[in-house]
This record gives structure tokens, C-alpha cells and sequence, in this order.
DNA sequence: GGGTCTCTATGCATCGATGCAAGAAGCCGT
DNA sequence: ACGGCTTCTTGCATCGATGCATAGAGACCC
């Protein structure tokens, strides 16, 4: 900017006035320094500007892993958002790790970022984070701040709502586990057979952590080779990988999806309306998500809401019914 | 750091030196600014470390999509490491824009990331990039830098080999396009074919741009709605996903993979090998791209190489034969 | 003519860290 | 006792931008 200030014969500060758009600056001014700026070719250089107001322009985006097309898909609509209110996106990835996670609550990220998107954690902290933080989907260990995400409870619910509609009885909830986003998953499996006076089977629950196409499909498949009796007539995955990979085993032990296990998923990947047979499954509006999230950052942000209160906001969800519930003879 | 200086009673200089572990510190001295240190939680500033030194320990990503799984799979492996190396990952997406990743070319990052990784770009520039920078796969357009990825040819000549070895004749390739990915394995194929005394059959070509599942299922639909004679006896589909919508279309279509119509693809995703049947597909090595292409960046980061020259290095891929190429009576 | 107001351009201090070089303290040899 | 050397600590300037305050130039009013 110096540079830009001598070649033009001005003052620095005029220099920054003029790539500010300052109101008080003549228009012949303006053109003067603007030439100077063009033709030097300047770049704002936005650590120093950073440093000075305190602002890096910078979001973290925190995810257990990108590969999951889930979170890629989020992420994916994160950048969107972002990039219409002018911030670029910092992309960690944590695996799970609560330590890391926690480290990140507390405001690791702080100096970078001007804010912090922390999804799908399993990391529990009383403390008030030292950063604007929203949390994208459950997070059931701390009550401070901003959560975004959809209701899973009523999600849950409306999967197996459909799958009863269909007159599946024998469902197999896949994907079990004590994590924040399984277990109200669970809760609303149980609450809708229960709606319906149906008791569920405990032995039907497909209990596993991984929740990706191999954690699915070594589920399903030691069912299927268990050779035990009574199979579910339907197989309700706690999300869409797990639910290829139930597909996939299925399919590999001559079992037709839908005619004698229906499948249905939560997430709605691109990839699930490309299986066979295409995948039924709910899907998140990712980018009412990120949209509501960014909205809430930027409120913490300016100061507007505090990082104390709990403010939990549901976002909206859609279900796409495809074949792999339909034409089946379901019972 | 004042702060801390305070508390310990001694100048900012001296917390600084602890904190860098600067050799000439007395081991009182060095545990009395921790203990101060530790008691107010100091945080680091990366924003001013970054603006004096003028490293801000970050790198910046640029892919079109961050939701093609490859590129998730992909940026997964970058952020993993980058993280060996200390540094942080800015993920940006272009949609293909040629002007955007023209100005990134130019320079748009150099103040927020020390260097930058670019991925399988359309723009084309002659001019000497501005900041560290690695071009990812295929960029036919500039002659400058580092350019890092598999051998396109080579890796399309092995998949076709693959299914020449496998008895199939009429091979059609799927993906047919000019951008810079396609024209190598395009030539590989030919290249292939001819090393087999095989002349191409232009019918057989599927031309998309659109290397998602929606490109591949629209295209291979269409094909086979058409009612011609003279369907291939397989299709070698240039990424994984355009083979996935493939193998939909397939199946829709009552044809049975690879009894009748063999698959294969290239990239290797996750999903591949979950999906029925299990994709033979081409698997870069991503971890080798990553850790070729950061220690590439970092030679360039701190001088070593020149960002003028040209270099190109190939990294491992390996071919994952699958079910969808087995099996079948090929012909 | 003098005072007030608006518009425009500028100087200086500052954000939080580090490079540089000098200062202080202790030790050794002669 | 004193210079020379090593070890340890510190002050000051600096990276590149912006906040604040102010000065100068007109314009306008009484």
C-alpha cells in the first residue's frame, strides 16, 4: 500500500480510503489512486488487515470427516453460504477425536476464525466457548449457543411413519449406538411403532458405531449368514451409507429390496437415487443448514446474541420415497 | 503476550522466546512464563505471528466441487497432510469457473495461504503464477509449476487392458469430452485398443462433460432407449460416478452387469465397492498425490525449487478388479 | 471580516507477534 | 583487576493495514 501511495503521490491512509470506498474522497482522487492501484496490480493483504480489525474474513468448518459424502455434501453448502456473505471457509476434520474437539470449543481456532462450525461432536463441555460457535447437528453434551439441525427425533419418525404406511411391521433399526445422533434416531423409531401400538424387537436392532457402507454392510451380512430365523421385513438405516452397505449385502445373498427387505435411509446423498434399487431416504435441507447456521454465526458475531443461551433451531426436512420401499410385498 | 508479561513480570520478549523455545532461556525463567502462560490460557495470535512473518501456516484447496466424491476424497487426503505438516487447509470451490481460477492462479490467495494446491482446472494461463503453487491432475493449459497426479494414459490403457484381458471387444467409453481429464484417457483407451489391433467404433462413444451419476445414467439411458443394435459388451466409464449412474441405467434396463454389459470406472470412491455389483474401478493412490503434492508446495514455499519451470510427477494408482468386470461371458 | 460548517487528505498510534542488536550478569584466564 | 566470552533478558522497530483526530480548503452565513 506504501508503494501504491508513493507511486500516486498520496498518503497511505488515502490509498486505504480509496480501496475502502470512504465517502470523503473526490472523484479525481479516486481515479488518480485507482490508476496506481491497477497499474501496480495491488492486493489487499488481508493478515494485516486482520490483525488491525480483528476480523479474518475466515470460518472454520469442523467435521469428523470429509469423505463421508454426507459431510462433504455439507460442506459443500457451507462454502455456498459463506461465499455469499464474502467468507472463505477453514476446513478441520477431527475423526472424532473429543480432545481435539474440545480444544476447538474452547477457542484453538479463535485467532484464525471468526467463527466456528463444529459438526456432529462427541465432545461434552460446561465451559462457555471462547469463539462464535454454532453446532451443527446433535450435540447433547453441551446446552451454550447456537444448534442447528433437523429435529431428529421427528426425522426418525417420519421414516418409519412411511415404512408402516407401506406395511412393513418387521423393521430393523441399523445403525444403534450411544451417539448423540443415533440415540434420538432410536428414540423416534420407538415413538412412532409405539404411536402405532407396535412393540419393538429387540433382537432386530442392528447395533453398530460405524456408520459407513462397510459398517453396514458387516452388519446385515452377519445377519443374513447367521441363518437365523425371522428375518425384519424392512431394515430402517440410520443414515444413507450405512444403508448402501446394508443394500449391497442384501443383494449379495439373493435377497430382492424391496419384495422381501425394504430399505430406507436418512441423508439423502446424491448417490442413494443412483442404487439399485434407488434408495428411499430423508433428506436434510443442507442448505437451509447452512444458511440458518451462517445466519447465527454472523449474529454472535456482531454481538447481537450471546454465547450463553441455548438456542436450538430446526431446519427443514424432506423424505424422498423411492423403490427400494415401494412395490414390495411388504407385511 | 503483554498480558502474560505482566503477570510474569518480565518483558513480552522473553514470554515470546518461551514460547518459541528460543535456546538462551534460563529453566527458571521458562517455567515461571509457563506457569503464567498456562494460567491465563494464552492462545497464540497466527493472525500477527502471520503478518510478521509472513507465513500464515495455511494452504489453500481449490477443487470445482467439494461434493464429487473424489474431491472429498481427495481433500480428506490433503487435510491429513497437511496436518503432518503443521499446516492448516482453506478449501475453495470454483464450479469450473475459468475466470475465478484464473485470478487464484494469479495470486487471489497470496495473503492468506502460503501456497496453494489446484485442482483440475479449465483455465488456461501463460503467465508465472504469484504464489506457491501445485496444480492437481490434469492442466493442459499452463506449462509452469508443479504438476502433480496419476498418468492419465497410462491409467486408461490399464483399464482398458483389463477388460480387453477379460475377453470384451466392443468397448464403449463413458465421459467422452475435451476437457483435460478426458482427452488423456480418451487417448489411452485408443492407444490401448490399437496396441491390441482393435480400431475404435465411433458409435460406441458416450460424450458428457458431466461426470456425476446423473451424467452417466442420462447417457447410458439413452443409449439403451434408443433400441439401436449394436450395444456394446462394456463400457469403461472415465470416473468412478459417471460408472455408477451406469450401472443404474444397467439394471433399470433389465441388463445384467457384466453378464451382459461389464463396467469399469476410474477413482476407486468407497461407494464403489459397495454398489452391485462391486465396480472394478482405478484407484489413485490420494495419500501419494497429497504427500507428493504438499512436499512439491513446500519446496517452493521456502525457494528450493522455482515456480517457472515445469515439473510433472505421476503418482501410484492400482486397479481394484471387481465383479463388475468378472464373471461375465464376455465377448 | 470572522466564525461555523462541510468536505477532503493526512499523520500518528495501534493490532500482536518477531528480528535485531544491545545490555546485563556470570565465568574464566592471565 | 580487567578484558573477553558465554549465557540470558530486554527494548525498539517492524510487518500492512485501519481508527482516530486534526488540519487545510472552501463554502456559507451573519
Amino acid at each position: 500500500m506504501r508503494d501504491v501511495a508513493d507511486h500516486a503521490g498520496v498518503s497511505v491512509r488515502t490509498v486505504s480510503n480509496v480501496v475502502n470506498d470512504f465517502v470523503y474522497v473526490s472523484e479525481e482522487m479516486r481515479q488518480k489512486v485507482q490508476a496506481s492501484l491497477d497499474e501496480l496490480g495491488y492486493q489487499m493483504d488481508y493478515v494485516a488487515r486482520g490483525l488491525r480489525s480483528g476480523r479474518t474474513g475466515m470460518i472454520a468448518l469442523v467435521v469428523p470427516q470429509l469423505a463421508e459424502p454426507y459431510f462433504a455434501e455439507l460442506s459443500q453448502a457451507v462454502i455456498r453460504a459463506a461465499a455469499r456473505r464474502g467468507l472463505a471457509v477453514l476446513i478441520e476434520t477431527t475423526n472424532n477425536d473429543p480432545a481435539l474437539e474440545q480444544r476447538i470449543m474452547k477457542g484453538a481456532l479463535a485467532t484464525v476464525a471468526d467463527g466456528v462450525l463444529l459438526s456432529a461432536g462427541a465432545a461434552t463441555t460446561e465451559d462457555e466457548p471462547e469463539v462464535p460457535l454454532v453446532l451443527l447437528g446433535e450435540h447433547a453434551a453441551t446446552r451454550h449457543g447456537d444448534h442447528i439441525g433437523i429435529d431428529n427425533v421427528l426425522a426418525a419418525r417420519t421414516v418409519t411413519r412411511h415404512l408402516l404406511e407401506q406395511g412393513y411391521r418387521r423393521i430393523a433399526p441399523l445403525g444403534v449406538s450411544d451417539t448423540s445422533t443415533a440415540v434420538p434416531r432410536l428414540q423416534g423409531f420407538h415413538d412412532e411403532l409405539a404411536a402405532w401400538g407396535i412393540r419393538p424387537v429387540q433382537r432386530l436392532a442392528l447395533a453398530t458405531t460405524d456408520w459407513s457402507p462397510r459398517g453396514g454392510y458387516d452388519v446385515v451380512n452377519k445377519l443374513l449368514a447367521s441363518g437365523k430365523p425371522g428375518l425384519p421385513t424392512a431394515i430402517f438405516a440410520f443414515n444413507d451409507s450405512l444403508a448402501l452397505g446394508a443394500l449391497r449385502a442384501l443383494r449379495q445373498h439373493g435377497i430382492d429390496v424391496p419384495a422381501q427387505i425394504a430399505v430406507a435411509g436418512i441423508d439423502n446423498l446424491e448417490q442413494s437415487a443412483f442404487v439399485d434399487p434407488p434408495l428411499t431416504s430423508l433428506a436434510p435441507d443442507l442448505d437451509d443448514i447452512a444458511e440458518t447456521a451462517l445466519t447465527a454465526l454472523e449474529l454472535q458475531m456482531d454481538g447481537t446474541t450471546d454465547r450463553t443461551a441455548y438456542r436450538r433451531k430446526d431446519t427443514a426436512f424432506h423424505l424422498h420415497v423411492r423403490e427400494s420401499t415401494t412395490a414390495g410385498n411388504a407385511q
